[in-house]
DNA sequence: ACCACGATGTATCGGACCGATACATCGCAC
DNA sequence: GTGCGATGTATCGGTCCGATACATCGTGGT
């Protein structure tokens, strides 16, 4: 899961290991607490043995903006290499009952805008079976076998039931948008201005943005 | 976590490991997945060896109900000591913030009925306070840094976003009845008929037994 | 002028937990 | 009688977390 986090962001913009965690959590403090850096430094030099990132040389490129205040330091900024995007297109596009986790669903959401469709479609529907089957196991047990259960325990089946109801809603929802072409709102181009070799094909239904 | 799930479950009934996680995964299938083998059995020795649980002869007592079939087998069942129910106690009266993250509430919350009413006022305060600021957060990265976004980690957002301010609804729901005192309904006593030496301080709305 | 403090930054260690896997037995349906 | 799904115990490798250590930077207070 980290692996193909950090690849995906290492994809708009190289980064170093503090840099890459705050925008690990930006962009998925909504489903997961955050990697620590007990799992991030470790990812990181198994990523970079396996030759899918690199050490970069520091603040040499992108110049004007922001100088070069607090120049070079102990910093060690990492780009992906070719391999690293053969590599993330590779597990973007590979599904199985670990995407459809509470945590692998996540990522694999939060770079939906650099997967195809059918993968998306295929991940939201994966998704939407799994919390399905989580809602009938409460059903059951506030149905069947209520009784043997104390008062606080019946409430917390009751809001993740409710909990599990509201996701399947929102699953639905997503899906028919996904299906009639148009995506949520709209997937944009990441920072990476040029490069466009990468697999992703261009979503169909590029439409506006939300707040009206 | 564990360790604490384990020691709340065996004070309700003596079990052996697959029971266990039967029972682990009903009492918690609402807020993670449950635990694995790979994690419940380890945890069952170390317990054992710690001295909070024990084995115990199979299918001695309880007589009546499901005469003898399948009488002993490889199975082990496991019961708690004196000793484990004081480690319950102290465990579960300790709060802190591992207490707060999605794992460690939920296993707490779904022993509430064992918590004495001060430290469950401490705990559904301290998960409020958790909530709010992950939910601070998601406001944020909506309103500032929205346009650095994506249109699918947007829509991620603002479904955490909504999942957060309808915890905390819950959570305030949840604390202003345990303010006046009755519980969402009632906490029961547990099945462990004798010792009343352990630490809990009975809390205010004790009444009977649960099959009525 | 000094320095305390919080943000930035890299890094490791022990431990908790998961997923896959390997077995072996039981009761039941075909 | 035989295969098959539920019951049952157990381990292994791997991912990830939480605590911790340490060093530097800019800022603001005194």
């Amino acid at each position: 899961m980290l692996e193909l986090a950090i690849l995906g962001l290492l994809q708009e913009a190289s980064m170093h290991g503090y840099e890459l965690r705050k925008e690990l959590t930006a962009k998925l403090g909504a489903i997961r607490a955050a990697f620590s850096y007990g799992s991030l430094y470790p990812t990181l030099r198994r990523l970079q043995a396996a030759g899918w990132i690199a050490e970069a040389a520091e603040t040499p490129a992108t110049a004007e903006e922001v100088p070069a205040l607090t120049s070079r330091r102990g910093r060690v900024v990492y780009t992906i290499t070719a391999e690293g995007k053969e590599r993330f297109a590779q597990l973007i596009a590979q599904t199985g009952p670990e995407t459809y986790g509470d945590s692998g669903f996540g990522v694999h959401f939060a770079f939906f805008s650099r997967t195809d469709q059918a993968t998306r479609l295929r991940i939201l529907e994966g998704r939407r079976r799994t919390i399905e089957e989580r809602r009938e196991g409460l059903r059951d047990m506030l149905g069947r076998a209520a009784e043997r259960l104390d008062a606080y325990t019946l409430e917390l089946q009751r809001h993740g039931l409710e909990a599990c109801e509201r996701e399947v809603r929102w699953l639905e929802e997503l899906i028919a948008n996904e299906r009639s072409g148009r995506a949520p709102t709209v997937p944009q181009e990441g920072t990476a201005g040029g490069r466009r070799e990468d697999n992703s094909p261009p979503p169909p239904g590029e439409s506006r943005k939300e707040r009206p």
